[in-house]
DNA sequence: AGAATCTTGACGGCTTCTTGACGGTGGAAA
DNA sequence: TTTCCACCGTCAAGAAGCCGTCAAGATTCT
């Protein structure tokens, strides 16, 4: 739970606050939502690594709202869905409406937590330590290795810290923020840290290669991945 | 459940028989071990795209053979526990070990079904269709590229935005005022920069190939499609 | 405690994006 | 024909965002 940014989508408010606390005091950062239409501004401009969905929701249902972040925004975060109801078909509905998981109501507040790392887990890779490849670049998490042309790179555990997450995103960019939330949690430094640290990571990765991995692209976000020049 | 190779570990004769009908009835191949032993041969031999995993087995249990999975072999297969335990220790416990879901018995077969294809779905990536297609454009949200012709485009983010709107809705009409309001919500720009932004979009999606793709219907609103010479 | 390493904050400079302004076009209606 | 209206092309100024650099403070290792 360490650090995890969350989205709770919950009309129901005594449900929504007992949720919501737990899972600050494991460490999540939560933002909530008591319907649709505010979840749908707060998904716009943040980036959340999960989502809790309420069904039945005021206005729009929550199976309504996940296929149009799946749909219309192409938003890929894992959603759980937590509701009454237990009849198959509503579960069903749940994945087929792209949800990832589904928790009947009443439930322990350790099992969601437990099903929401596992997803989280599950998406950011780190089910194994294994070595991330991208074009001639190999980082083995397990070791703390970084090679380039099967060289032994030197980075500071920050700078590996971001090239993995780039690395396991790959080809996909990661928004700037992201990048800060999932480094330092609700602590971001003041100034911008994180431009010191991509500066440290290009000296070491790209400038001794000639060919640059690590792209910036304004206003969205950094990726790895070999350039192509857009013309 | 199309295509999916799925290891079944369970050594209840019935149930998995039971489990291994449903599953190739849906399309799935399966293979079937009765304990570790096997399970291990057969893991190390074959690619499985998912495994199902009773907890309770002779010789080492589900739990034990799980970490082993992910710790000694490396291995990131989604894995689901079956199991009769429905105490919350257990369940932690499954996900401790690695484990992607817990399913308590009895279950229904179409509910395990469901979490199976929302793992594999997870894993490989595909909750969200990842590129856009109009004619010979396409937009992929991940990567933030946009080609024509196979061609990488270079756009400003907000003619991105616009860009992916537009071919969300394709070959819908959208208007003016919709694309002002998903792009802004209620701080339009004081002047008409929509325009500027159509201008350069132009520029780049439509004057280098000659065929216009990005069409205005006066007083309606704007479309992307292949054009159609009305009479 | 001392040394080495890492992180952060500050600065100036640069690139890219957005916006607002100007004038032009073409069709429909008066 | 003239006028109006909605939209188009162009572009430059200002805003926003990013970069390289480096040294001081913080942290970790020996």
């Amino acid at each position: 739970m360490e650090n995890l940014s969350i989205l709770l989508v919950e009309d129901h408010r005594q449900l929504a606050q007992t949720v919501l606390e737990y899972l600050e005091q494991q460490g999540a950062t939560v933002d909530y939502a008591g319907n649709t239409r505010l979840a749908r501004e707060l998904v716009q401009e943040h980036h959340y690594d999960l989502m809790l969905l309420d069904v039945m929701l005021p206005g729009e249902d929550g199976y309504s709202f996940c296929r149009y972040l799946r749909k219309d925004l192409a938003l890929d975060m894992p959603v759980i869905f937590m509701t009454a109801r237990d009849q198959l078909e509503d579960k069903l509905q749940g994945f087929d409406r792209g949800g990832d998981d589904y928790i009947v109501k009443p439930f322990a507040l350790p099992e969601l937590a437990a099903r929401a790392s596992a997803l989280v887990r599950r998406q950011r890779r780190e089910v194994t330590a294994n070595t991330l490849k991208v074009a001639d670049l190999e980082l083995d998490p397990g070791r703390q290795e970084v090679r380039r042309q099967g060289q032994l790179l030197k980075l500071s555990p920050t700078a590996f810290r971001i090239l993995r997450i780039l690395m396991r995103e790959s080809p996909r960019v990661v928004s700037r923020e992201q990048l800060e939330h999932e480094l330092w949690g609700d602590l971001v430094p003041d100034s911008d840290a994180l431009r010191s640290h991509l500066y440290n990571l290009r000296k070491a990765v790209d400038k001794p290669f000639g060919q640059t991995l690590l792209n910036t692209l304004p206003g969205v976000g950094f990726s790895i991945q070999s350039q192509e020049i857009a013309e």
